[in-house]
DNA sequence: AATAAAATGTAGCTAAGGCTACATAATGTA
DNA sequence: TACATTATGTAGCCTTAGCTACATTTTATT
């Protein structure tokens, strides 16, 4: 692939797939926190019953002013519904979000894990991979745990 | 990015396991960004016989602004070498960085490839992936593909 | 050599996402 | 009820990583 001289001024951007891959993969990073807190949310509600500051915190390794400030974020978002000293409760959105979450997370996991990688390190890597598999890929991993 | 001392509650759930999973992909993406650079920078040394700061940013898909800033940042880390209105050159250290990633770009893709993704979609997915894969899954991944 | 254009650098803004320290509300217990 | 503990909230700081606007340096062209 040539780029041209810094003299020539390129006709055609070059290393516009990879700027373009870049580009995607920065914006997936901005709604991953919002899956990981959604997903959390879900999980602790069915597991406790609610959803709590500490609990999110814990789930999510952070701190309870980083949960906090997140949450108001994803409230603007119109993922989650936050009240003051309340359990917080996911929107329809925020509902529906989490679902696809769980659904890709649960195949990407079995799908590392059909490789030979033990649960552990599926699990673990599957938290850093989710979030950039795209449909296509993830109906190949379905499509490859189906044979 | 610390770990938050919490009060030792008794049930010690899932919740390790994927707090500590999350941290792990928190920490990775501090490390994404040199990855990029580094693996950018060979490439177009390789290709022009030097990297300038103009082809790094049409590259990366940023302002060369950016692309400065970050420059800064990765030879205070002591990955690149640069001086002002010159060329940009990798360290021992960043060459190393970049040869790894160059290694496991190319085995991801590929076995994104082996799965029955175009091409494209490969490339694009790979590159979000790619930072996320454990040695343990690129060996998984390589075996797969050898078969 | 003078000028135009391109490349690089700098100042300063935004937003996300970490944190500590401290303030207040809610809850559990003596 | 009073008090201690836990949970939640707020203030303010840091770093990364985007950006625009403008300044300066280098390179190209006339």
């Amino acid at each position: 692939m040539k780029t041209p001289t810094r003299s020539a001024k390129p006709a055609v951007r070059p290393s516009a797939l990879q700027a373009e891959s870049l580009q995607h993969t920065r914006r997936e990073h901005a709604s991953e926190t919002a899956e990981d807190y959604v997903e959390a949310i879900a999980d602790l509600s069915a597991s406790q019953g609610e959803a709590r500051v500490v609990d999110l915190a814990r789930r999510l390794g952070v701190t309870h002013v980083t949960v906090n400030r997140t949450l108001a974020r994803l409230q603007r978002e119109g993922y989650v519904s936050v009240r003051p000293y309340r359990a917080i409760f996911l929107t329809d959105s925020g509902r529906k979000l989490a679902a696809e979450c769980h659904h890709r997370h649960g195949i990407v996991v079995a799908f590392l894990q059909s490789l030979g990688i033990p649960e552990k390190a599926a699990e673990i890597d599957a938290e850093g991979i989710e979030h950039h598999v795209s449909p296509v890929t993830l109906a190949a991993f379905a499509k490859h745990l189906n044979r």
